[in-house]
DNA sequence: TAAAAATACTCCATAGGTATTTTAT
DNA sequence: ATAAAATACCTATGGAGTATTTTTA
C-alpha cells in the first residue's frame, strides 16, 4: 500500500489549480515558489502520476491532476469539518454560527427567540442571513451556512431537517368581506375564494395552497412580503391565510382586519431546523432547534392577538 | 482559522481507538509508544480539545474524541480514495480490480467476456466475487468491491449504475407441456400458468415476475440456481422464464426442452454496472462496462441455441 | 506493585528558506 | 528577452527513536 500525501501538499495543489502558476500559488499560501514546486513534485512522486503541465505561461493541471484536485478538495473539506466538529464537541454552541432564516419566519420568530438564546449561550455569535429556502439550502450545501430555519415540508437533497414548531394558518380579510366575522371558519368556505398570497418562490405560498384543498390563488396579484400582503388585504384586494406566528407577533395589530381560525383545523406548516447532511455542526443545529422551541414555549402562552410586539426590520 | 491536523495523527487516533491502549496502538502502526503519545497530545493541542481519557487500564475516547474519530475515518477514507483515483487516472484499468457478479449472470457472461478483457487490458487483474445483489451492494458501500455486475432495475442508496446490456426473457418448458411448441408465444398465455422460479433473494425471480404481468410463481417449489432450475423444469415440475443470455451460453443444450421467445416481447432485465457513489474508480467501472458491452456485441451474432459453450461454475 | 502513559533527551529527515540557473515563449 | 519553474544548497523544526520516570488501578 502506497503512502498517503500530506494535507499540506493537497492544499498546495488546490492553490496551484486556482492561481494557475507556481509563483502566485506560493504567494497565496505564504510559502516561496521553490517550496511549493518541491511539494508538488513530491506529491506527484507519492501518487506516481504527473499532475501538472509546466509551461512558461504558468501551470495547467493534467486530466489526472483534475481528478486528484477534485478529491483533494473533498479531503480538505473533511479535514476542516473535523476541526469544526472537534471545537463543537469541546464547547457546543459557542463562537460564530451562521444561521439562515426565511423571510416569512425571521421578523416574527427572531425577536422572541434571540434574547433567550443570548442569555442561554452567551459565547454564541449568531450571524443571520435572510433568504428564500432554495437559496438557503444552496448555502448549506456549499458550507456557507451552518444551519437554517425554514418551513417544512420542503423537498431537498443533501439536507436534513428537524421540526421544532408547528404553526397554524389563520384566515384574514377586511371586516366588510363576505367571510368576515369573529368565530372560527369552515375550510370548505374557502371554495371559490381566490386568495391573495405571496409571490412565487416563497414556500409560504405553496404551504398555504396545500393547507386548503379547496382554495385557489389570485393569479393577477401577489405580495412580496407578509407586511405588504396584509396591506394589500387591507386595501380590499382579497383575503389571505397568515401563519399564526406572524399574527401573534403583531403583524395585523391596528390594521382593523378580521382574523379567524379554522374549524376543523387545516394543515399548517412546520417550522424546522435544516442542515447539510454530514455537517460538522449537525448536533449543534439540533440543540439550537431545541433551545428555540423552549424559548417559544415559555412566553408563547399569550392570546392570539398579541398585546404589543413590534416586528423590527 | 486554526491549523489542520496531520493525516498521520488521525491515523494514530484511529489505531488508538481500535486498540484501546497507547502501547498496542503504537505497535499496530509500527511506531513506539512515546511517538504515538506525543502525536496524540499534539493532535489534542491543535484541536484544542481532550480526546482521550488516560488510565492505567488503557485509553478511552472522550465524547469529543468519538466525534473526531468518526470524522477522522472519513478523512482517511477520502485520502485513500484520492490515491486510488490518482492511480486510476494515471493508468486506468490496471492492477487489482474487485468485481462482484450476481450468480444468474456470472456463469453465462464471464466466459464470453473475460478473455476479451484480458487481451484488451493485460495489466488488469480482476478479482471476482459471486453473490446476491444485496450483499454485493453492501460490499460496494463498504469499499470491499470496486464495482459489480447486476441486473437492473434494483433500488439502492449510495449506489450508481449504468446499463450495459439488455437481456430478454424466454419461455422454457418440457416438450409435453401445454405451452410447448416451436414458434413465439403470446405473454397472455402465461395466465394461470404457475412458473417455477429461483428462490427468494435472487433478483431474477422478481424480474421474471415483473416481466409477465399475468404470470404467477409456484409457491411450493423454488430453485437455488439456474442450472438446478432447468433440471427441475426437465423433471416436469413446471415451466419457467430464462434469460436469453443464459440460453445463448448453452444452459439448456442437450436438455430437450422447448424454448420459445415472446411475441409481443415482454420486459426483460438490464445487465448493468454498479459502483459506490463517489467511488474513486467510478470512471473505470464505466469504462469496464463499455468494454464488456463491446465484447458482447462482437461474438454475440450467434443463433439462440449456442453450438457449444460449457458454463464453468 | 505492575502495567501503562508521560517525560527527557538525542537524532536526522524534511519542510522551508535564499540564491541561482534553466527553460520556454 | 523575460517571466516562470527548476536546481542547488542551507537551516531548523519536529517526527521518531531510546532510556527513564511518573501515574494509577
Amino acid at each position: 500500500m502506497s503512502t498517503l500525501p500530506t494535507l499540506r501538499q493537497l492544499q498546495f495543489l488546490i492553490a496551484l489549480a486556482e492561481h494557475g502558476s507556481f509563483s502566485r500559488a506560493a504567494e497565496a499560501v505564504f510559502v516561496t515558489q521553490p517550496t511549493l514546486s518541491a511539494a508538488i513534485k513530491e506529491l506527484e512522486m507519492t501518487l506516481g502520476t504527473v499532475l501538472v503541465e509546466r509551461g512558461a505561461r504558468g501551470a495547467v493541471l493534467t486530466p489526472a491532476g483534475e481528478a486528484v484536485l477534485e478529491r483533494a478538495r473533498r479531503v480538505m473539506a473533511e479535514a476542516e469539518d473535523l476541526v469544526i466538529a472537534a471545537q463543537a464537541a469541546g464547547e457546543p454552541l459557542s463562537g460564530p454560527f451562521k444561521l439562515g432564516v426565511i423571510p416569512t419566519i425571521a421578523p416574527f420568530l427572531l425577536p422572541r427567540v434571540l434574547p433567550a438564546l443570548r442569555t442561554q449561550y452567551p459565547r454564541l455569535e449568531i450571524f443571520l442571513r435572510e433568504d428564500l429556502t432554495e437559496r438557503l439550502f444552496d448555502a448549506l450545501r456549499e458550507r456557507r451556512l451552518d444551519a437554517a430555519l425554514v418551513a417544512l415540508p420542503y423537498e431537498a437533497s443533501m439536507i436534513e431537517t428537524r421540526s421544532i414548531w408547528s404553526d397554524e394558518f389563520l384566515f384574514a380579510c377586511t371586516p366588510g368581506h363576505r367571510l368576515s366575522g369573529a368565530g372560527s371558519l369552515d375550510p370548505d368556505d374557502l371554495a371559490e375564494e381566490p386568495l391573495l398570497l405571496l409571490e412565487d418562490g416563497h414556500c409560504l405560498r405553496d404551504h398555504a395552497l396545500a393547507a386548503c384543498s379547496t382554495g385557489t390563488a389570485r393569479s393577477d396579484f401577489a405580495a412580496t412580503s407578509l407586511h405588504t400582503l396584509v396591506h394589500m388585504v387591507k386595501s380590499g384586494l382579497g383575503a389571505t391565510l397568515l401563519p399564526r406566528m406572524a399574527v401573534d407577533a403583531g403583524l395585523v395589530d391596528r390594521m382593523e382586519l378580521d382574523v379567524r381560525p379554522f374549524e376543523p383545523p387545516v394543515a399548517g406548516r412546520e417550522i424546522g431546523m435544516a442542515w447539510r447532511k454530514g455537517s460538522a455542526r449537525a448536533d449543534e443545529a439540533i440543540q439550537l432547534g431545541e433551545a428555540i422551541r423552549e424559548s417559544l414555549v415559555a412566553p408563547a402562552a399569550e392570546p392570539a392577538t398579541a398585546t404589543e410586539a413590534p416586528a423590527p426590520s
